[in-house]
DNA sequence: TATGACGTTCCGTGGGACGGAACATCGATC
DNA sequence: GATCGATGTTCCGTCCCACGGAACGTCATA
């Protein structure tokens, strides 16, 4: 293993709050040698890739500072955040942005108002692609042969209503095929509910947008419409800011 | 030097855009021999921080992810969201949140709506302490080393109307220091203005945030109390989530 | 004082990073 | 189609420096 992808598992064991972590913390997580990671924390933190502090290292600004500027995320990023905003005032409810890596969902950018709920998911963060909205939305729009691979899998659950019954799920996703949003109920997070629809560029799914209240006061027919228009709003506006190659 | 250095070097090259670049190019920005990127940036390819495209390369999610869960900027962003919410619907301008970093500001957050004019900041942006709002407003409560520490050095200009004047800036920085507001005319970018707040936690100054307009429109009188409202209620955020250790 | 957990320094060895040279692959120009 | 330049890729011998075990320093707690 070369002396980089050592570094890459140091940073990735930060994953997923980002510190503090102590030494003998990454070392046992990278099972790399305590002198090995050592000396390598101490590279990183040269480069600020991570910074040190008194209770260990978190991972340092410079980080922040790269992964701000990726192109994929940030070009989506921007296209979309003025609609999400449309869609907060609308509804006063979280708003999630997420694209899928694999078989999970990334998010990619959240709002939230000061009564938001606390809810499992972070900018930055990974959730099972089946057990939230925005999950399915992307999965529903991916093509069949990923929804095999995934139905093919077991179903991962993160609480008692999250669907682990593949017939549940099919039925979900084909739904959402057809009406254009998927929903989920108390499936990532107890108490918590939310509606999510696609978003297209050039065709192709390449994110998904939903809307996340407490699941006492959730009213799909009213959120609904508002994810709904605000994806087709994100989708139009992908398609204006880049032309066809 | 160590391949660990170089590969950040190789990564480092690509701001501010993200890429796309050709091998080449980073060649020629790292001033490493082409051999020497090639192998790089193809380990740093199979790790997911760079993506090969027909075009060239570009950052990857992977450093999207590491760089969206970083512990300081994350806490800020998420105490004052809610907060840089509130201050958009009242003005419906763009708003802006940015710590400082050496004698720049970073740009940690954004938000704007559809007719949302086109600035220079982006998020992970860097500019010039001077010329901004933010800047300013950071550089006011940052205390006396640093101030003569940039007073020492000739003030860069981005714009005709960026401060190149010692006493001028001197001036401005007094009085933020007094109102607590920072203001800034075309001083970064020509056509545009803005009115900026210190953040504060624990008594020290950590962000800033602002609210910028087309100069044409910018009515100073009606955005500065609702940035320092929203300023304010951040730096109360901070000090109730994060406990003084 | 003994004991353990943790971070740090030291240093001999061996693997792999290094980069020059040569090759491959394209367009462009004549 | 021959020549050229610019680009990306492969090859491989040299040599350096990354590696990690061992030993040490420094706190806590028993």
């Amino acid at each position: 293993m070369s002396m980089l992808e050592k570094s890459w598992l140091i940073l990735d064991s930060f994953r997923p709050t980002g510190g503090p972590l102590r030494l003998a913390d990454v070392s046992a997580r990278c099972r790399l040698p305590k002198t090995t990671t050592h000396r390598l924390l101490a590279e990183l933190a040269e480069l600020g890739a991570v910074d040190r502090q008194d209770d260990g290292y978190i991972l340092g600004r410079a980080l922040f500072e790269l992964g701000s500027i990726v192109p994929l995320e940030r070009d989506l990023r921007d296209a979309a955040l003025p609609f999400m905003h449309d869609l907060y005032e609308a509804t006063r409810e979280t708003v999630h942005l997420a694209v899928r890596d694999g078989l999970d969902v990334v998010y990619v950018e959240k709002l939230r108002g000061h009564e938001g709920l606390a809810l499992p998911s972070r900018v930055g963060g990974r959730l099972p692609l089946t057990c939230t909205g925005v999950g399915k939305a992307l999965l529903a729009f991916a093509g069949e042969q990923l929804i095999e691979e995934v139905l093919g899998r077991p179903l991962r659950r993160l609480t008692p209503h999250s669907i682990v019954d593949r017939s549940r799920l099919e039925e979900s996703l084909v739904s959402a095929q057809q009406t254009g949003l998927a929903y989920e109920r108390q499936e990532a997070q107890p108490g918590s509910a939310c509606v999510a629809a696609p978003v297209f560029r050039d065709g192709v799914c390449v994110a998904a947008l939903s809307v996340s209240t407490p699941i006492a006061r959730f009213q799909p027919a009213r959120l609904a419409p508002a994810v709904k228009t605000a994806a087709l709003g994100i989708s139009r506006a992908l398609a204006r800011h880049t032309p066809p190659r």
